[in-house]
DNA sequence: AGTTTCACCGATAGTACTATCGGCGAATGG
DNA sequence: CCATTCGCCGATAGTACTATCGGTGAAACT
C-alpha cells in the first residue's frame, strides 16, 4: 500500500512546522531567547526532532532571520514599484513615503521585531536586520538619484546616505507612533514626512 | 583599636563594585543578559554576595539602568542648556544639534545601550531607555514652543511630537553613522539636522 | 519478502545560572 | 571583656536549556 506520506514530503512538514513555530514566537514578542525546546514543544515535536532540521539553536535563527527579513524587504520593494506608478511628481513622492508606512503599518509585529533585534550585537537575527538596514538605505539612495539628486562625487553620495538614513529613520520613528497609537493618522505621518524631504533637499545645492 | 572600614562603609563600597562591575559588563557591548555570577565574579565577590546587596538580578538591573540612563539623560540636557547661550537664532538652532551629537559621539557606548535595550520588552533596562525617549521628547517639544511653534489645541501639540521624534531620530540615526565611521564629519552631520528643521518648520502653517 | 534507511522519540549528560542556607569572623555595643 | 550583629563566603538545591545517544517502526529499496 502506498504510503499516506513519503518520508521527504513528512519531513519537509516538520521542518515548516518547526520554523512556523519559531515564527510565532518570536513575533509574539515575549519571547527573549527563543530556546530551541520551546520551539519543539509548540511545533508538538520531541527535542531531538529539533536537532534532526537544525545542527544547532542559531541554525535555526539563521534560516528564520532570512525568511523573516527577506519578507519584509520584499514588501517594501514591491510598495515603492507601486509608489512609482502615480501619476504626478509631487504625488509620487508622497507615495514613496505612505506605501513603506502602510507596510510597517500592516505588519506591526515584523516592524517591531526588527527595530528589537537591529542593534543585537552577534546574533542571526540582529545581523539579518542590520542587512536589512543596509539595502533599504541603498534602494532610498536608488530613489534621490532618480529623482535627480548629485552622486557624482564619494560626498555627494555620502550626503545622499545621510538624507536616506534620516528619511528612513523618520517614516520609522513616526510608524512607530502610529502603531503606539500616538499619532491616529497615518496620513499627516505622510505629509510630515514630505515636509522632511523639502529640508533634506536644500542639500543638493551643497558644495564641496 | 578602630577598625579600618566601618560595616556601613565597607558595604556600600562592595556595592558600588557590583554596580561598576555590572556597568562595565553591559556597556561592554558583549554581554546580553548580564548574569548576576558574572557581576559578582567581576566585582571579586562570591556569588551569595551579591544577594547581600540585591534582591535579584532584575533589582540590580533596574538600580543600573536609572543610573545609566540619568547619567544620559543629565548630559543631554546639560548640553542643551549650553546651546541656548548661542549668540544668534540661527547659531542656538545649530548649536541645539551640534551639542547633543557632542554627547552621544562622546559616550559611544552608553548611546549604542540605549538603543540596544530600547526595545527590549519587559526589561528593566528596556523601561529605563524608553523613559529616557520619552523625556528627551518632551525637553524638544519644549525647545518647539520656546522657538515659537503653535502649541494650542491638541493636533498642535500632536505635530510638536512628531517633529521632535523626527529631530531626536535624525540625530540618533546620523550619529549611529558618525560612530561607525560612515559620516566623518560631525560638522556636516549638524548641518543636515538643521536642514531637516527647515522642512519640518513648514508644518507650523499646517491648519486642523 | 527481506534488508536497509531514516524520521522521530525518550532519556539523559552536560552546562549555566538563580537564589538560599548555614557558618565564620570581624565590627559593634553594652 | 563578652555577647550580638552582620557582611561575606562556600556549598548546593533547583531550574532551564542545549545537544547527543540508542532505540523503534514505518518507508524505501532490492
Amino acid at each position: 500500500m502506498a504510503p499516506a506520506l513519503t518520508r521527504r514530503a513528512a519531513k519537509e512538514r516538520t521542518r515548516k512546522r518547526l520554523i512556523t513555530a519559531a515564527r510565532d514566537l518570536i513575533l509574539s514578542g515575549h519571547e527573549t531567547r527563543l530556546a530551541a525546546s520551546a520551539v519543539a514543544k509548540r511545533a508538538r515535536v520531541a527535542g531531538a526532532t529539533f536537532y534532526e532540521h537544525f545542527r544547532s539553536r542559531d541554525d535555526l535563527l539563521k534560516a528564520l532571520a532570512d525568511d523573516l527579513f527577506d519578507e519584509l524587504r520584499e514588501k517594501l520593494a514591491k510598495s515603492r514599484r507601486e509608489a512609482l506608478a502615480a501619476p504626478s511628481n509631487e504625488e509620487k513622492l508622497r507615495q514613496e513615503f505612505q506605501t513603506p508606512l502602510d507596510v510597517l503599518a500592516a505588519n506591526p509585529d515584523l516592524f517591531r521585531l526588527s527595530l528589537r533585534v537591529r542593534h543585537y550585537p552577534a546574533s542571526p537575527l540582529g545581523d539579518s536586520s542590520r542587512r536589512l538596514s543596509g539595502n533599504t538605505r541603498g534602494d532610498v539612495v536608488e530613489e534621490l538619484v532618480a529623482r535627480g539628486y548629485p552622486h557624482d562625487s564619494p560626498e555627494e553620495r555620502r550626503r545622499l546616505e545621510m538624507i536616506a538614513d534620516v528619511h528612513i529613520a523618520a517614516t520609522e520613528v513616526l510608524a512607530l507612533g502610529y502603531l503606539s497609537g500616538r499619532y491616529p493618522d497615518l496620513n499627516e505621518v505622510a505629509d510630515m514626512l514630505v515636509l522632511v524631504t523639502h529640508g533634506t533637499r536644500l542639500a543638493r545645492g551643497w558644495r564641496g
